[in-house]
DNA sequence: ACCATCACG
DNA sequence: ACGTACGTGATGGTG
């Protein structure tokens, strides 16, 4: 039997913050109590637990402020919005007949304890749901945690077991408290010890244990000397710390996971609460009518299947091969899966099935078995770790609505299902019934190819590739982080003594008030929320005052120093390789992205910063192999535009930028000065952004009515260009979208808008997107070539990165030679335009080298 | 959560 | 006359 107790002070928190306002017909807000309902909605179908609680905060003073003085300074009072919210979420939760539990003199956290504790002794298992990670001090092998994340009505949750909690904290859940007893909260007034930070607490608990140990042997410990100092002096105030942050397991509270069993208990008066605070959503979801509401409603659903029998087990397996196409659904691990055939769906896990789960796992995950899934690449993820084939995927429900519209920012099952079946079923089902419909919008709008060519088989390409991960020497990354800490104190003491006293570099707000109010520098230039401070202003101030060129110093280092160096080395893997994930349904124009970490932005540009690409190295007894396209966007416009006079530039040889200069300036190609050419450099980028005289004048630094004479020069150059933006602007506006020689779309609601700036942007986009987006596809294609070559020609050497225009390739150094010609043959390759594509392919040790 | 900033193509 | 370049993600500060 399982009991889930909610936090339902923290949880109605995160509700009231993360959902747009909302009203009742008689104004009262409710957005909280929409948010509550949404996620325990959303737990009961993910736990589905057998009793269901919720626990509350009271406003009295609890025992813990009876004992200590500190603790008084109160959390900041509720907002009055959410005040009113609490007593209809209460009626709410009452009509729904989940039983609340508060206790005057203690808070939610110590009924959360309680119960999981009795849970235990009467063998029951207990999921706790709360918004903040106050709890995760309770997780045993009975209790589970489950801390709910909610942005914009959108909801994300992570399990925490005591397996998770510890490889993500690196120590027990109980040791919780002692972590908490160093570094403090600051939301629960635990003073902590001073001085100790999150990254020392987190440190000491992990070598030491707990608070206790660390005190016993302070002496001996192997810590900076400044640290041992800070925790001899803040001992007492540990020690309480530790006190305040322990979770109660034991306060005088009546409690049996048997009051609170729950299915669907509704009361009559839910239907009318409901009308009162306009929740049609749930009284239509649910099934509530003016009466008999106690009826749970029965969707217009497949009938699910628990296979739990070796029968079951067998009919499954006949089922699977029968079906034409299937749809599998399962997250994070194999251990269970979700299957649907169209004439049911089907729940398998190991523990229900046995040995016959292997068996179906065999067959599910064979080649010969077509299937589909949401977000395939990350089902990828599993396949591959767990050592099965990627094989036999032909459809990707997420993929697909990506495809049919770029612009969404999520793609979530739910969502998809009300957009395009007009009902919410979500899972393997929800996959079945999803992925025809969404396939057949593709046909129409002829995607198809590239959802079946291009889409879908990168797939498999981009999970090898995060598998694959990127080798990085760890000791130098290290060593250069360290490096930076002299110069970034140096220059903080400066900057201070210029100022005349401490205060916040990193903070735009104090930065601004020291510059522009203290130091009287001339008015600081561009406003949103106070002075803009950006590299562009400060440039302009340099040689006001020297305080200025310490501060662009310091924004260098520290920005090196936290996002690169600390930020790349807490990304390291076990296996000494950073594991990037790529993105396929993110951007706007099909280019993909990158994240935990981001490894399309390392620096180069600057010669410090590209320090760091020398420690992204190969493996021992590997190379890599970079190729990058050259000039991918302007050769695609050249063709894309059918600018002869561009395209003649082209297939001169001769470098792109020097030529435009030669013909924009009027001057022979060899009398092209360095600044000819990168004002021409600047004007080729800008027209591939849609740019105006105004902004091209800005990023080169001269007047706008110079920048226009550039521009006017240009495109009277090439004309064919000027003919091509006026021609896509105007069809865009015709098509309402624009598209990429793959056909791949961009829908502009933007040039349909009344407001000029929301339009003009709409137009740019229109210029933009196709080539943009062009290179995306032509890059994606070539990554797939690559991928199959490598393999049919046995090869060890494996892609490890894109950035763009870029990709870099790790293989044997007896390889690199044969890689090198195939990778920049296959990208060359990839499509054969009028004007050529030209990558050129390079080997080395490290990143820096190879590229 | 949002903003400002800055790293990349 | 508008306001002023396309596409991303991570970090630290702020309310």
């Amino acid at each position: 039997m399982k009991l889930m107790i909610l936090d339902g002070n923290s949880i109605v928190n995160r509700a009231f913050y993360g959902v747009r306002p909302l009203n009742a017909p008689d104004g009262t807000p409710t957005n909280a109590v929409f948010g509550f309902l949404n996620i325990l909605q959303r737990m009961l179908d993910e736990q589905k637990p057998d009793a269901v609680c919720v626990a509350f905060d009271r406003k009295e003073p609890t025992f813990r402020h009876q004992a200590y003085e500190a603790y008084k300074a109160q959390r900041k009072p509720m907002p009055e919005e959410l005040a009113v919210q609490m007593p209809l979420l209460k009626e709410t939760l009452d009509a729904m007949g989940i039983r609340r539990y508060e206790l005057v003199g203690y808070e939610a956290d110590d009924i959360l304890g309680t119960a999981a504790r009795i849970c235990e002794e009467k063998g029951w298992d207990c999921a706790v749901v709360t918004g903040d990670k106050d709890s995760l001090q309770l997780i045993d092998e009975h209790t589970t945690v489950c801390n709910v994340k909610s942005r914009m009505g959108q909801t994300e949750t992570v399990n925490y077991t005591p397996e998770v909690f510890e490889a993500e904290y690196g120590f027990a859940p109980p040791q919780m408290v002692d972590l908490k007893a160093l570094m403090g909260d600051s939301s629960d007034n635990i003073p902590g010890v001073p001085g100790i930070g999150e990254k020392t607490a987190m440190e000491l608990v992990q070598r030491y244990g707990t608070i206790d140990r660390i005190y016993r042997e302070l002496p001996a410990l192997d810590i900076k000397e400044g640290v041992r100092k800070k925790l001899a002096a803040g001992e007492e105030s540990a020690r309480n710390s530790y006190w305040l942050a322990t979770i109660l397991r034991e306060v005088p509270l009546d409690f049996d996971p048997q009051d609170s069993l729950w299915d669907k208990n509704y009361t009559d008066a839910l239907y009318g609460l409901f009308k009162r605070l306009g929740f049609q959503k749930f009284i239509e979801k649910w099934g509530l009518t003016e009466n008999a509401s106690s009826e749970a409603p029965t969707a217009d659903t497949l009938p699910r299947v628990l296979v739990d029998s070796p029968e079951h087990m067998e009919a499954l397996l006949g089922a699977v091969k029968a079906a034409e196409r299937l749809s599998v659904a399962f997250s994070g691990s194999l251990d269970t899966i979700e299957l649907c055939d169209g004439k049911a769906v089907y729940e398998a896990s190991w523990g229900a099935c046995g040995d016959g789960y292997d068996k179906l796992l065999d067959l599910m995950f064979s080649p010969e078995t077509k299937k589909c899934g949401h977000h395939i690449k990350e089902q990828m993820n599993v396949l591959l770790r767990e050592g099965r084939s990627c094989a036999g995927y032909v459809s990707d429900t997420a993929l697909a609505a990506y495809l049919l519209d770029a612009n969404e920012n999520d793609y979530a099952l739910s969502r998809l299902s009300a957009r395009y079946l007009g009902a919410e079923t979500d899972g393997a089902e929800a996959v079945f019934t999803l992925a025809p419909v969404l396939e057949g919008k593709l046909e129409e709008l002829g995607m198809m190819k590239l959802y079946r060519e291009i889409e879908l088989p990168l797939c498999e390409v981009l999970a090898e590739m995060e598998k694959a991960g990127f080798f990085v020497d760890r000791k130098a990354l290290y060593e250069f982080g360290e490096s930076l800490n002299g110069d970034i104190a140096r220059l903080q003491d400066s900057i201070w003594q210029h100022a005349g006293h401490e205060f916040n570099i990193n903070s735009p707000k104090q930065l601004g008030e020291v510059l522009f109010e203290e130091l009287m520098l001339p008015s600081g230039k561009k406003t949103k929320t106070g002075w803009s401070t950006n590299v562009d202003v400060l440039e302009k101030l340099r040689a006001k005052h020297p305080i200025v060129e310490e501060i662009l110093e310091y924004r260098t280092l520290t920005k090196l120093k936290s996002t690169y160096a600390d930020g790349l080395l807490k990304v390291i893997g076990p296996d000494g390789r950073i594991h990037s994930s790529f993105q396929m349904t993110v951007t706007a124009t099909g280019r993909l992205s990158s994240t935990e970490p981001n490894l399309q932005n390392i620096p180069v540009r600057k010669k410090l910063g590209a320090e760091i690409r020398k420690m992204f190295v190969a493996g021992p007894g590997m190379v890599l192999v970079d190729a990058d396209y050259s000039q991918i966007e302007l050769r695609l416009l050249a063709y894309i535009s059918g600018d002869e006079a561009m395209r003649e530039a082209f297939l001169s040889g001769e470098d792109f930028h020097t030529v435009t200069a030669s013909r924009v300036f009027g001057v022979p190609i060899d009398e092209v000065t360095p600044l000819m050419r990168s004002r021409a450099k600047a004007v080729n980028f800008g027209i591939v952004y849609g740019i105006s005289a105004f902004s091209l004048a800005q990023d080169i630094g001269v007047f706008p009515s110079e920048a226009k004479a550039y521009m006017d020069a240009y495109l009277d150059k090439y004309h064919g260009v000027r003919d091509y933006m006026k021609r896509i602007v105007a069809k865009a506006k015709e098509d309402g979208y624009v598209d990429t020689l793959f056909s791949r779309r961009r829908w502009l609601p933007e040039l349909k808008s009344s407001n000029f700036n929301v339009r003009s942007f709409g137009e740019r986009v229109a210029l933009n997107m196709p080539v943009q987006g062009t290179a995306a596809d032509v890059i994606k294609l070539a990554m797939v070539n690559v991928y199959r070559r490598l393999q049919k020609e046995g090869l060890q050497a494996r892609l490890i990165l894109q950035v763009h225009d870029e990709l870099i390739v790790e293989c044997p150094e007896a390889e690199s030679e044969t890689v090198r010609a195939l990778l920049a043959e296959e990208m060359e390759n990839a499509v054969h335009y009028s004007v050529p594509l030209v990558a050129q392919a390079h080997i080395g040790h490290s990143w820096a080298e190879a590229h």
